[in-house]
DNA sequence: CTTACCATGTAAGGCGTTACATGATTCA
DNA sequence: TGAATCATGTAACGCCTTACATGGTAAG
């Protein structure tokens, strides 16, 4: 029961809140996971043939709606398999930041590349910020409604206070370059 | 001039710095970039021999110690490729967080296996913050010797502020799943 | 009628880790 | 003399993205 494969838990863990179609995995990804978590369809659309196959989902064609579209549940013993993967250990918390990188060999560029760098960045954060505020303020709205609710916000809080945190280096990192010249 | 592998460049970041053995740059990734970036010996080995036949390093035995020891040095053409990579713009910045995954799933699992994430999670960081806080206080100490130095420490700033804030958030977030129950 | 979005999937290729394989040196 | 660390490298394999390929539908 090791080596569980990550893009098969986050499938899991979606479908245990909702069924949804492949395509709308990929907006669930690129939207209430995106500050934490990514995948393309290229690697969902298989694992989901694939969690099929192993019987930890059921896949139907939607009949209701004119596209062709094919609907995932999760099955118990899916259930099961996510229940069993949330008790194990964190593998790897993994943070590949390339403003950093660029950054950190800073001395082979000119201040005001390393500015252009940071200001990118600031202006990325400040871009995402709002969507997450926007998440909070519902989820606080509708916090006793559904449990799943509490732990979506813990993940939303998480990014807000650190999106928040980045904001404020940006401004510290470019005093601290634009002083110094 | 495009698709500039990642590893290549912080290789030649590393050995803009100073020249080094893979070992070397292993060790310096695993502790200087270790909140930011990461790579494997099988990585680098095969991108220092691949910088060597472009001509983006030099390779030199060592003959003082009695180790059997490559020395890799930057060339010129190294270091225009450096930074040339540094004026683009950059392509992705990426975090991938475990923890944050468990948790957004949290409705599948109970209150303590929530916590106890969480707990591991602080556990880690408070292990983490002391060196950094470490590497800060050499570097403010030593800041007029090497402009290099003053990139490194907007770095190690950056890790100092987003994981004080992952402290704060474990707090609130313990206080919060306590709270109800 | 055309643009944007919905919707599914495959193939090739890149990138990187893990595990393996080997051996020297230093320090207790 | 045994453990820890220094030191280099390869092979197999896994995972994922990118690019390609295709077509339906809703809205203006």
């Amino acid at each position: 029961m090791a080596n569980e494969k990550k893009i098969d838990c986050v499938i899991l863990g979606l479908l245990s809140h909702e069924e949804l179609t492949g395509y709308e995995i990929k907006k669930r990804m690129d939207t209430t996971l995106k500050y934490f978590w990514s995948a393309s369809y290229g690697s969902i659309y298989p694992a989901l043939n694939d969690l099929v196959n192993r019987g930890l989902a059921i896949k139907k064609e939607d009949t209701e709606s004119k596209r062709n579209k094919q609907i995932y549940t999760i099955t118990k013993e899916g259930r099961d398999y996510l229940k069993k993967w949330l008790t194990l250990p964190i593998e790897k918390d993994e943070l590949r930041y390339e403003t950093l990188l660029k950054l950190f060999f800073g001395n082979e560029q000119s201040v005001e590349q390393a500015l252009f760098h940071i200001e990118a960045f600031e202006k990325k954060i400040e871009k995402e910020l709002p969507y997450l505020l926007n998440a909070e303020e519902t989820l606080n709205k509708n916090l006793n409604n559904d449990i799943a609710h509490k732990y979506y916000l813990l993940t939303v809080e998480f990014g807000i206070k650190t999106y928040r945190t980045y904001l404020e280096w940006c401004k510290e990192a470019k005093d601290f370059l634009s002083d110094e010249g």
